[in-house]
DNA sequence: AAATGATTGATTGTCAGCAATCTCGCAAGT
DNA sequence: ACTTGCGAGATTGCTGACAATCAATCATTT
């Protein structure tokens, strides 16, 4: 009988570890509100644990953004605002291009055709209307780039805007079009032929364009 | 006998914020040494606390990069290199530049006036010698402009880079020399007449400027 | 009626202790 | 000498409880 090589380690997840990932999926999909004061002891009964791993949990929740904690006073979710992706797709933007830039001197064929695959999957999810899908192609697609560009700063940074622009998503602040899937393809090519300027140019002026669209469909919103 | 007016609320820190910034000035000073293991109870001991704050604030150092927590093993300090201020410069000159080229637009006078204040100390730092004094000075001529930029996400990312300049600084990988007076006046001086793509250029090159001093300084010191 | 002070209950921050798990050292077997 | 297995001790993650503080409510004074 052969010796099975081909399984993992079972992942256990601490109390804290659950908590922390349940409750910041409540916070980006709305089920907290924000403004809305957190009680620990509320949170440990609801998930079954004391309050210890709770009160972990909401510390790097706070160093994420999604919670501001109140020493003696308590803690509360942070707000957001339909007008926060105005504020986050610039740095978020800048972030992306640079790992773009820096990725497209030692990117491989390999990771170039991953690229690919996502945006055919990303092109069919916006044309079906699979917005959800589309946004996690899009997540999945810079953060290959990021990751390439092997920089743990940029990857710290970038991952620290990312759950955000989930939220934002929840929020219904974020669109994604068919433009994005030829900007995909520009910067494939790019990456391709080394093209360091047209990476950077692309991914840092991709917001421009994305800002342009949310106002043209945020007033057709308001007519 | 009037009432005294100029007050501020006393701040108690709890036990929890004093442990973090304990430790995260153990961690940069580097009286915790990178790759130690950390034992909560020993640091509980040593701070005169239980070790739940210990804990909590390690949750924070563990967020900020300057920890790895393993679940069920340890905690242990990240490692520093001389060549990180190779991988942290970009995205941090980056983020810079965008600040300051946001701010072009809406800054005011008063702030400028400070700006030159500053800039006036940072130029009597680095010509007498007092480099730590030099880099807090620097780091405040930064974040004044990305303050003046309001935009929290370019804030967040910048303030979770800032720490990790300061670690370096404390692992001799920072250099900061006459040429940043210089850099510092143009972009006061492009802020001042709404230059955004003065303060976007000075601040995005600047770091390939700090590189390659670093190399020559490096070198020498080889020699 | 409005302002002030006191009281009460809830919540937060922390403590001490317990159980589970991991690491290390020692002993036994090959 | 090297490998394997076991046990002990240390450490980590978590629990339940306590004390301090805050906010809300009630009572008293103006």
């Amino acid at each position: 009988m052969p010796i099975p090589t081909d399984f993992s380690t079972p992942q256990r997840l601490s109390a804290k570890k659950r908590a922390f990932l349940q409750i910041q999926e409540w916070i980006i999909d709305g089920t907290l509100k924000p403004k809305e004061k957190l009680n620990d002891a509320d949170l440990a009964e609801a998930l079954g644990v004391s309050r210890t791993p709770i009160r972990e949990a909401l510390q790097l929740l706070g160093a994420q953004g999604f919670v501001e904690m109140f020493p003696g006073v308590g803690t509360q979710v942070t707000t957001v605002n339909h007008d926060d992706i105005m504020k986050i797709l610039p740095p978020l933007s800048v972030l992306q291009a640079l790992a773009t830039e820096i990725a497209a001197e030692i990117i491989d064929q390999q990771s170039i055709n991953q690229l690919k695959e996502i945006n055919e999957q990303f092109s069919h999810a916006i044309k079906t209307g699979n917005s959800f899908a589309a946004l996690k192609l899009d997540v999945q697609f810079h953060d290959l780039i990021v990751e390439k560009a092997d920089n743990p700063y940029i990857t710290q940074t970038v991952s620290s805007l990312q759950p955000h622009v989930l939220r934002l998503y929840f929020y219904k602040a974020i669109i994604l079009t068919e433009s994005s899937i030829d900007e995909h393809n520009v910067i494939i090519k790019a990456l391709e032929e080394k093209d360091k300027e047209t990476c950077s140019r692309v991914a840092r002026t991709n917001w421009i364009r994305a800002i342009d669209e949310y106002f043209t469909t945020e007033n057709k919103h308001h007519e």
